[in-house]
DNA sequence: CCTTTTGTGGATCGTGCGATACAGAATTTG
DNA sequence: CAAATTCTGTATCGCACGATCCACAAAAGG
């Protein structure tokens, strides 16, 4: 019926998230956007409506290939005290990475108070993660691996919040020989 | 020799730190700032020279008073881990207040990288949190109140990263009842 | 093949940005 | 009191911002 858009979306959102992620929202200019999608501006506006529209889709990329790669990590098989040291270096080598840090906390830091939907969408994703850690403990648990005394959703916040602190702090102390004690001491409260 | 400065400069400092720390740099105009600090924009450029300048005069501000604050709190008669405990929370009380977070955590997420600057300004400021921790630790270790096992600097630089995490979660998160839980395990470390 | 519909990139819109210029006011020195 | 110096607020600078417009291109239906 008509003209068929010629871009790929899902390839344009993925470099709009790079780039959020990297010199935040703020920061980076629609223009910059048209540059690295390779879309014009035209285009851009019909597809995502605004600046803000494109950076959701960019925040909404990151909730899912950031769910889908912890998962997978998380359903390695091992014990639950190897798993999530894994999980958590992990996390720590990408934000590390060009010295991004995390795109949620970043988000977290940059727009909130204001933005509720990046709000929402962010504690939701927290939730998640928080979730699926719990569950793994949960099984940790009933294996015998850890220690059961304690609420295994409570355990996976403060896991969940501590890996939050490592991602700001590896923004300014990239050396993971420097957070892998930190790490420990974090994962000790499994015993 | 010449007439005087009319505005209180220390004062004027304050305000643009609560606005930078609201806010975000970029979101802040400077003439967001001559209006909450009731200064024309030549005086402003005259003493602070660019809004860089005066960003950077603002995070040495939050710095000292951070730092002050700190270690008065730090300083409490009690046992280690009730100081710490207490020290903690309010960072988060402070935090939540406005939904502000706190301006080292929202400079390293918005400014980096980039300023590097800021990077070394942060890096010292939490360097210096870690060694004051540290002092609080051992002490607390030769009165017999932790247990002595573990490095006191490491332990210090788990809980300056879980506080920053903290800071970070208790944006989305400003219910403390949620979070004292998550203070009560970082805190079982020192068993 | 012609009409209709949608996508295209570039030109352009009005606005607000950080920074500067500047005329006048205030203060000190001689 | 006059000269010199600094601070004051405001007007203005050039520029980049997010958003919109639009002439043209491409695909589908009759």
């Amino acid at each position: 019926m008509a003209r068929l858009r010629e871009f790929d979306t899902e390839l344009a959102v993925a470099r709009a998230m790079e780039l959020f992620w990297l010199r935040g929202y703020e920061a980076t200019s629609v223009r910059d956007l048209t540059e690295a999608l390779g879309v014009g501006q035209g285009s851009l506006y019909a597809a995502f409506g605004s600046k803000d529209g494109l950076y959701r889709a960019a925040l909404t990329r990151y909730r899912e290939t950031l769910a889908a790669d912890a998962l997978a990590s998380l359903e390695e098989s091992g014990d639950a005290r190897t798993v999530i040291r894994a999980m958590l270096l992990e996390r720590v080598a990408i934000a590390t990475d060009g010295a991004r840090g995390c795109l949620l906390v970043n988000a977290i830091a940059e727009r909130l108070p204001g933005d509720t939907a990046t709000a929402r969408a962010v504690r939701e994703t927290l939730d998640a993660s928080r979730d699926a850690l719990a569950e793994v403990l949960r099984a940790a648990g009933r294996r015998g691996e850890i220690r059961t005394g304690r609420d295994p959703v409570t355990l996976a916040a403060f896991l969940v919040t501590f890996l939050n602190g490592l991602l700001v702090v590896s923004k300014v102390t990239p050396e993971v020989r420097e957070l892998e004690p930190l790490v420990e001491i974090a994962l000790s409260t499994l015993d």
